[in-house]
DNA sequence: CGCAAAGTTGAGATAGGTCAACTATTGTGG
DNA sequence: CCACAATAGTTGACCTATCTCAACTTTGCG
């Protein structure tokens, strides 16, 4: 299980170098008491009461260098994952050895779902920069469920919204419509954590991005150009601004941002 | 929207003609003893004294013609359903109106998930085959998870696989690939419930294949006859006999069948 | 400074889509 | 029972979005 600590992550992964950069920058670390577990979890208002309860289940904190993997295809499954700050990406695996982003998830959001099926992880979650997450103990989940139905809600809700956000994404759009409807969706989400999200910093490299969206790079590349001279966005690098959110909802097809 | 009309369901919903032809084909009506839940939800072995409490969750059964709605976009969600006897496929509505069938659904598998998230239905559901489901009032699953944690596991391993399955269908694999690992997937479903697994029929159009695989028609039809060719399987209109599994799965990619 | 990684841009190749004609099957009504 | 119409499926020809390959630029960092 400890295949984790390697280094700063990845089989290439090329000695991530100086670990002094770390301020925990990627954002804020949500505050424990408002951990994603608690915040997506539960609907709505969350009785003060629970929130020790809902606590409980947070076996243990982790911090994760850019790189580093949360876990690996066939480990044992045993928690779910809720990220405080940072970010990571999670894969599933095709037995071919291809490897597809099925998300990013940003804080606030809970991952590892994929793997209750089997109980082993069918594909691989890394960080995209530098990242706090919480080990949430599936078995204690389980245990706490029985006494608060609303967490079982919660949990299925949660896996529904990625079955529905993942089938979206099967959806056969085109090159524009695809990189459209993601930078709405991050934004969505950032926004949602209460960061800008007119103006933010793409965490993850083309190469991921076009994976995700089932796209060569150069084309994200291009596409992101043409938005650019279009006036839509402007890029430079990773840093985005959307300039014209109406025309991009627009071209992204009214599809939903994230649900 | 439902550009999928297919003959006798669809929008207009011409009330189900003929209700002569029906002798409950698609194969045995699974006993309620034994009921997808039981069977889908429990895992092993599940011990008779809780069936009862597993058939609780039952609210209803019903008959479905061929092209009949279980449930539609928007329609508020209550119940998940078990298939007993038939076949349905479930699409997810993208908002500028097109649908995708994110899948479809084999005696023994549990349909409905999708629409936990938002309380409300994310697509329609429709019979291909004349069909029996189970309705099982989400409500009443909620209170029977908190008395048998089992339940909940395995509401979550369901949702768990099918957000997997539909992972895998998002990856960018040829026509070819797409189109094999459909037929072997089927052919496992089938083989699952006893059925004949090299020799079935196909219970959708070609459309609702290429829909589901996010293909053209055409060229379902022109894989279709590739492989045929090429002597891997035999297919006649619905009909398909898999002449050399072996090399199918070959050419599906390694690609699980269903999980 | 200089290499390595990331990203951009261009040009040509191609898988699959689109359009359209054609065939086969099924159901309908005379 | 036989046209006829409607539906489903097949096949071909062409078109286009995207991929591939490759050169080039920029950035980050030792």
């Amino acid at each position: 299980m400890a295949v984790l600590g390697s280094g700063r992550g990845s089989p290439p992964m090329p000695g991530g170098r100086g670990s002094r950069r770390h301020d925990v920058d990627a954002g804020e670390v949500l505050p424990c008491s408002q951990c994603p577990v608690a915040r997506v979890c539960l609907p709505a208002s969350i009785e003060p009461a629970q929130v020790p309860l809902i606590e409980g289940m947070v076996s243990r904190q982790r911090y994760l260098e850019p790189g580093q993997y949360l876990f690996r295809v066939g480990e044992e499954f045993t928690s779910l994952f809720a990220v405080r700050s940072g970010c990571l990406k999670s894969t599933v695996l095709d037995p071919d050895g291809s490897e597809h982003i099925l998300n990013f998830h940003l804080p606030g959001e809970v991952l590892g779902f994929a793997a209750i099926y089997q109980e082993r992880h069918a594909g691989n979650a890394i960080a995209l920069s530098p990242a706090i997450v919480c080990y949430l103990s599936f078995r204690e989940v389980l245990r706490l469920a029985q006494s608060f139905p609303q967490l079982i809600l919660g949990l299925l809700r949660i896996a529904s919204r990625s079955a529905l956000y993942t089938g979206r994404l099967t959806g056969d759009h085109n090159a524009v419509v695809r990189v459209a409807a993601f930078l709405l969706s991050l934004s969505g989400r950032l926004r949602a954590q209460g960061r800008s999200a007119a103006e933010f910093e793409l965490i993850m490299s083309r190469e991921d991005i076009a994976n995700h969206l089932r796209l060569a790079p150069e084309t994200v590349s291009r596409v992101l150009t043409q938005l650019r001279t279009e006036r839509v966005i402007a890029v430079s690098r990773r840093s985005v601004q959307l300039l014209d959110e109406e025309r991009l909802q627009c071209l992204a097809g009214p599809m939903l941002p994230y649900g």
